[in-house]
DNA sequence: GGTAATTGCTCTAGTAACTAGAGGTTCAAG
DNA sequence: CTTGAACCTCTAGTTACTAGAGCAATTACC
């Protein structure tokens, strides 16, 4: 039995976040000390591990969710899990390519300021400024978005 | 003179977001007419183009206001704006490889139920589940949140 | 046993970058 | 001159947290 702030150390998810995950109905509600206080036990311990590795993955919580009921479950449910690891792996190899391309842009844009010398640098006009609003000299089209949302911010 | 809506099509830009980035002041407010509707001219479409290509390169619209306003300068805050699309494209490296760990790693998870056979799968535990929880079946550490914030979203 | 520091509690509000909806007005076509 | 699409403002919702207020419980030390 410890604490959450116990919980927090040993998992690397923070304390809000914690309840924040229980409020969402993705850890259960814990048992409470006499002063009701949250204690925790193994299980949910490892509950959390699992989570904080799915977020990592960038799984959006309504995924990781249905992945803990399955967890429940057997049969037909495995499939299910098979095909959200799938369909994530998917996701994360688009948005690396489109990341790649934009990488290749970004390096196109900043190079052209640090060689001003071998563009045109008409009436004191940036090079990287004109880069940015110039999507006419980018080869590739990237018309839709190239980043998901659902994805975990910065932690610890 | 054109309207929101000719605006939107001609950028790609939905409508509420337009309003949203005037609001944010990144664009400046436009003529209206005589029944109070907002009334655009070339320039504004030029800059509503330039905020569409940034945000799809990744740049917070923080960054993006600044780049504007600097556009209106010159001198020192040129090699800022160069400063801008290198820091970008430091992150955007960053976050690539990151991802690519990930995808691997998901592969991984996926393969382990494509071929249950080849792992143990005693008392119908799916690899699936277990490669999402069991971390320590991953070798490389993935400790730091792989992906940024104030990305855009899916649009259009 | 007393006291102080730390940790915990709930609740509300804020973040980024939009998106959706309500309820009303204006514009352009026929 | 009517109709329907497009426009207006305003509020609230989204995701996955994070920060803060104001108070209670626990732990450490003397």
């Amino acid at each position: 039995m410890f604490s959450i702030g116990q919980l927090s150390r040993r998992t690397g998810v923070k304390v809000p976040t914690i309840r924040y995950y229980e409020d969402r109905g993705l850890l259960p509600q814990p048992e409470r000390s006499s002063g009701n206080q949250r204690r925790y036990d193994e299980h949910t311990l490892k509950l959390l591990k699992f989570i904080r590795h799915t977020r990592q993955l960038g799984l959006p919580l309504e995924d990781v969710s249905e992945l803990i009921s399955l967890q429940e479950q057997s049969g037909p449910a495995l499939s299910k899990a098979h095909e959200i690891a799938l369909r994530q792996r998917d996701l994360l190899r688009e948005r690396i390519e489109e990341l790649q391309k934009l990488e290749a842009e970004l390096e196109r844009i900043s190079n052209a300021c640090t060689h001003p010398h071998l563009e045109a640098e008409h009436a004191g006009e940036c090079a990287v400024l004109n880069g940015f609003s110039d999507h006419g000299s980018c080869e590739h089209a990237h018309r839709s978005c190239p980043v998901g949302r659902n994805l975990p911010r910065k932690t610890g």
